[in-house]
DNA sequence: CAGCGTGTTGAATACGCATTCACATCTTTG
DNA sequence: CAAAGATGTGAATGCGTATTCAACACGCTG
């Protein structure tokens, strides 16, 4: 089903079909619709890739996640998706699976004609990003930064966030924090975590726990398991989790198996602001990362040629209050 | 960065750079490595396009998904995600939104060259059938049947599913029902809820009443608000909610707002088997669509040209006890 | 050593289809 | 009625790989 067979059921000739499909182009109304209704009856619509050959775009995009169990990060696919989608184009999904490294699959992507490329998962190396300057399509940093690039990156103000979230435990009467990390590789955490213990120094806590645990659900849960499994249990006043999947892991493992309370016995607090995360019986405390505001952002970048010049865009975070941190009665 | 470029840097011609990368090609291996020497110095990569110009074929099928919110199908996407890439393809992503038609989308993904369709969403005219017919790229409906069509389809047996989990309710005691119903668009409602009701008549029970509700965790929190927010408050001795989600939602509602303990007071089963609704403070009782088995099956038939004759591929689910199902103390 | 088969090579070309260019034709206007 | 503008037409264009085919190199056989 090409132009040519909707110009001879329309009577017009083949470039007349494909003035007929695009806005403002000189063709007039009566045969525009001739052609319209021939398409229709044909079941035909422009060929993209065929399109762009002249026009030199391919209306696709490469969305490359990392971590999709995650519900940020499939979260953040799902609007991608909406969101290139309204604006006439559509994401094509990459994701980064074990023993894989994001080269590899950034590698994979630049196989495709993609007008831009979104990595939700980094880190890239400088040869990388050497390389993809090269190539001449824009890449963006979503949530992620690499330090020592000019790579356009947009980003939750993550330090600004763990430090609100500080000032609020400690504003609810948290004087013990325990620190829940995720992932040691990703940008995410440690400018949290720092947000975070700044914040608490400022306020003059300099006694912090932090441990470690996988980005994910059984991250949390086994982090909690693992400290607090043994006879030791000292508890802190509050749990701050990098992530909120991290956090609900945390939240189930504490009640599940210890009796914790929360945040009666524990304040908690998580960062990301998932569906799930804000729902019976969580409730976190977190903040939430305005998802819909940084995929326009990076919209925007992809839409604007001139990619040169260090771009951080740092959107800031809300904090949620939840019920996870509040100001204990005998405080 | 092109084959010719390559074919250059290596003092090749440019097929022998084609048969380098083509496994199984009539190429030396020392010459083949100089090709590939020089491809990773200069960063080259095969481009698909180009290739599908005499391949014929993409390389990307068109996934296209329908609620999103519903854990289900964006772990499903994910599997799809990881699994054509594994076997060299990628997904391009649709989703249906507000205000648009299975159909318009589909029309949307026919603008690419992909080289096969899967619909988590349907329901497809029969109109539009026979157009993706004509158009000799395989279709997949994933979840969905559309009746009265040959379509390639598959799908959890959910009417079996319905059934045991009827069995199970009515040897946990359970002998008065509500069921929560989902969108009355979906097959896959319709299918569980009548296996479902067909199982407890042969046990004996005709009296079920059923409500319905939005297929998310608000329809399903909502649907138990309205249904008990008033003076009445019948309680069934069980509930069957036709999808995790919405059985999430029903939980939520009956613990946080009426006190109602899950299994002690109401039974409480759902579907799908979405990792969410397995964690603590759930452990749905549940039928899990075995989803790595179903997308397997799909990649199978869109692999197999013959994509002729009525193929239903019905998969069984499995049962998952949890805890919300449980013989009462009393009983 | 002639003859043959196997395996390798590169020049030329096909592959797909919408867009756009240069130009022809029609319509409107002064 | 001529000129200016609007619209329609055919042909050329764009992309980069895979393929075809003729030529070739090489080792082996008789």
């Amino acid at each position: 089903m090409t132009s040519f067979d909707v110009a001879r059921a329309a009577g017009v000739s083949q470039p007349a079909v494909s003035r007929a499909f695009t806005p403002g182009a000189s063709i007039t109304k009566e045969k525009r619709d001739r052609v319209l209704a021939a398409a229709r009856d044909l079941g035909y619509v422009p060929n993209v890739f065929a399109s762009s050959l002249s026009k030199r775009t391919s209306k696709m995009v490469a969305v490359i996640s990392g971590n999709l169990n995650n519900p940020f990060y499939s979260e953040s696919l799902q609007v991608f998706v909406e969101n290139f989608q309204r604006t006439g184009r559509q994401v094509l999904a990459f994701s980064v699976q074990d023993q894989q490294s994001s080269e590899e699959v950034m590698m994979q992507a630049l196989r495709y004609p993609v007008d831009g490329i979104v990595m939700t998962s980094a880190k890239l190396t400088s040869e990388m990003v050497k390389l993809s300057e090269g190539l001449g399509i824009p890449v963006v940093m979503f949530n992620r930064r690499v330090p020592g690039t000019n790579l356009a990156t947009v980003q939750c103000d993550n330090g600004a966030g763990g430090a609100a979230l500080a000032r609020r435990m400690h504003a609810a009467g948290a004087r013990s924090f325990l620190v829940l990390r995720g992932d040691p590789q990703g940008s995410t955490t440690t400018e949290r975590v720092t947000g975070f213990r700044e914040m608490l120094d400022s306020l003059g806590h300099t006694e912090v726990e932090e441990i470690e645990g996988g980005s994910n659900y059984s991250g949390g849960y086994a982090a909690i398991m693992s400290r607090f499994g043994g006879p030791a249990r000292d508890w802190p006043d509050a749990i701050f989790a990098v992530n909120d999947i991290m956090a609900i892991g945390c939240a189930d493992a504490l009640r599940g198996n210890f009796g914790v309370r929360i945040p009666e016995d524990i304040m908690l607090a998580g960062f990301d602001g998932i569906r799930e995360g804000q729902r019976h019986p969580y409730r976190l405390t977190t903040v939430r990362q305005p998802i819909e505001r940084m995929v326009s952002e990076t919209l925007e970048i992809l839409d604007t040629p001139d990619l040169s010049g260090p771009s951080l865009r740092l959107i800031p975070g809300d904090l949620i209050p939840g019920i996870t941190v509040q100001a204990r009665g005998h405080l």
